[in-house]
DNA sequence: CTGAAAGCGCTTACAG
DNA sequence: CTGAAAGCGCTTACAG
């Protein structure tokens, strides 16, 4: 009890009114030794924060956030159904605005622009700082914004929007490494088994191939360049057509994804070629799942989507901080070696 | 103008006063007329509406939240390093409570009981109504709560706290499922290759496949049970053992995922015994990466963590609509029968 | 050094 | 049918 009126917690949690009260003081000073501002006597504030303490109070941000310009939170809006990939991407980002006090709204549109708008609607009615979105797309996708006082990252995604930033792979770069790496293994004859052209990074990637060849004054062999969907069985399938004509025969693969290499790597050694001696292989992602289980392990191109979700997190707080940033940012890969390119 | 005053919108976006002020109304009235509650001349509401809209108004629900005793958000804290479970559970999950109106937190520990702790103050602190926990694990979690007005519901995740929902998928029932229907295709030698025995979930299923040997007077035969990690490597590895020796020849196996029956049916040719002639195969997870590109295409049980996601969802939103629920619930999987157990 | 008061944007009895 | 006022939980000039 404090001057007659017991020290009440409210059927809605213990507020500052109730720690003031505890400490006998306004909830004005309250409030200053809470958040540690002002000037008090060290005595009044440490009475609050004991009193807080022991009455387990729990600022509430919402009404903190009615005050200060920040809610301290963003949105991510992601539209992937291959979370596989999102997944890296998120976690890292998550964690980069966690350690700044920043809370994430999830928010999966499943590429429903219906649902997407949805969501971005109820994200600007929670007052969001930001907007981070994330997915994997063929080609660009329509701007979310603009979103007046709203500052927008694409990450692993980019969209037709020159007043946002654009973090993505170098997936162009990405390729170089990885023919550059066969060539430096002494392979000449470097096939490459593509996915759908359709996709920007298919795309990319072929450039990559194309010009990392050239530089070494090979000139790019149409017949040994077959685009396909993403999956085993159209490495398996690609592997069939570049080694059953009566032509000469690719000593290296690049191939635009882990899966399409682990198909290719399982139907050579079904036709008893050996890799990597006979025929050396690089795929893409990096994917330990496809990578660590083939035989001989595959050598792959990572697109440290860690570091990309790292990175757009630190570029949303730096714009949220006043630093705008725009443009499309494209992050350098790296090449991971195994026993599929060794020697 | 309006009665002089401009009708301006804040540098903080426009407020119910800007529309209150457009439709010439009090902003008592205008909330009344935005909520469609207390009674209002049609006429009145409609100017309201049409103010609002002209001023793209976007009600603050850190503001609402305030008052109503809800704020229409749930965290959501996973601690799962394979993104692959959780993804589809929180895809539906979110989808679920997206349509009520419910936004998600997502807080990702990565088994850090140091950040775990910090993301349920924070979320704390954000007024969240609801908590969901979800993590792939050995064996049970400590609890996260009690949390003072804040239900939580685990899924995928079990917790020592008889206060909380639980739900996961039936992995005893899932089992037997499995081991049925390759004795209803004639196999009565069927094989076990299991996941790691400290797995909760390897334990569970290793008893209904003892179960359903049992039942059809099939006794275990503990040489034939083997444990190992969850990799395909170890699924190969599994043939060797059970192969290699003179005795009898499995005629089906049950792998404890879909890594290990992908595994499994690529020693099985390199021996070439056919798949499922020779020996059928069931595998568990029902991840299509896998699945469809093993040769011949894999049967596999399918924990239908779409379906144990919306449930979560429903349950929650039950939860906080006041209809308490707790205990374990065990959702039943599914078989999907493919090439490798067919005939 | 501390408190009273206005205000963040909204809702909801309560009068009229 | 509409408005004035109190209040949600907190912060921040402004006085004293």
């Amino acid at each position: 009890m404090v001057d007659g009126r017991p020290v009440r917690t409210g059927r809605r949690g213990v507020t500052i009114h109730d720690v003031a009260r505890a400490a006998e003081v306004s909830i004005g000073t309250a409030s200053k030794a809470l958040n540690g501002t002002g000037h008090l006597r060290q005595e009044t504030r440490e009475k609050v924060l004991a009193k807080a303490q022991e009455l387990g109070y729990r600022p509430n941000d919402l009404a903190q956030s009615l005050h200060r310009a920040r809610s301290m939170t963003v949105g991510l809006l992601t539209n992937d159904s291959f979370g596989r990939f999102s997944f890296p991407i998120v976690e890292a980002l998550e964690q980069k605005l966690a350690d700044q006090g920043i809370a994430v709204f999830m928010c999966n549109a499943t590429d429903d622009p219906e649902r997407e708008k949805q969501h971005v609607e109820a994200l600007m009615r929670k007052r969001i700082d930001g907007l981070v979105v994330t997915a994997r797309r063929a080609d660009k996708r329509p701007p979310i914004g603009p979103l007046p006082g709203v500052p927008i990252v694409y990450v692993y995604s980019q969209a037709e929007d020159e007043n946002a930033l654009c973090l993505i792979p170098d997936d162009e770069g990405g390729a170089m490494l990885a023919v550059q790496h066969l060539l430096s293994i002494g392979r000449r004859r470097i096939a490459h088994i593509a996915g759908p052209e359709r996709f920007d990074a298919v795309r990319l990637r072929r450039s990559g191939y194309v010009r990392a060849l050239s530089t070494a004054g090979i000139s790019y062999d149409p017949s040994i360049y077959l685009n396909g969907p993403w999956s085993e069985t159209w490495g398996r399938d690609a592997i069939a057509q570049l080694f059953s004509g009566s032509g000469p025969k690719p000593d290296a693969l690049f191939c635009d994804n882990d899966q399409l290499a682990r198909g290719a790597s399982d139907a050579l050694r079904d036709r008893g070629i050996a890799v990597p001696q006979d025929v050396a292989i690089v795929g893409f992602d990096n994917w330990d799942v496809m990578t660590l289980a083939a035989r001989p392990q595959l050598s792959s191109i990572d697109m440290n989507l860690s570091t990309l979700g790292r990175e757009a997190g630190e570029a949303l707080i730096a714009i949220m901080g006043g630093k705008p940033m725009r443009g499309v940012r494209r992050l350098p890969c790296s090449l991971v070696i195994r026993e599929s390119s060794k020697i």
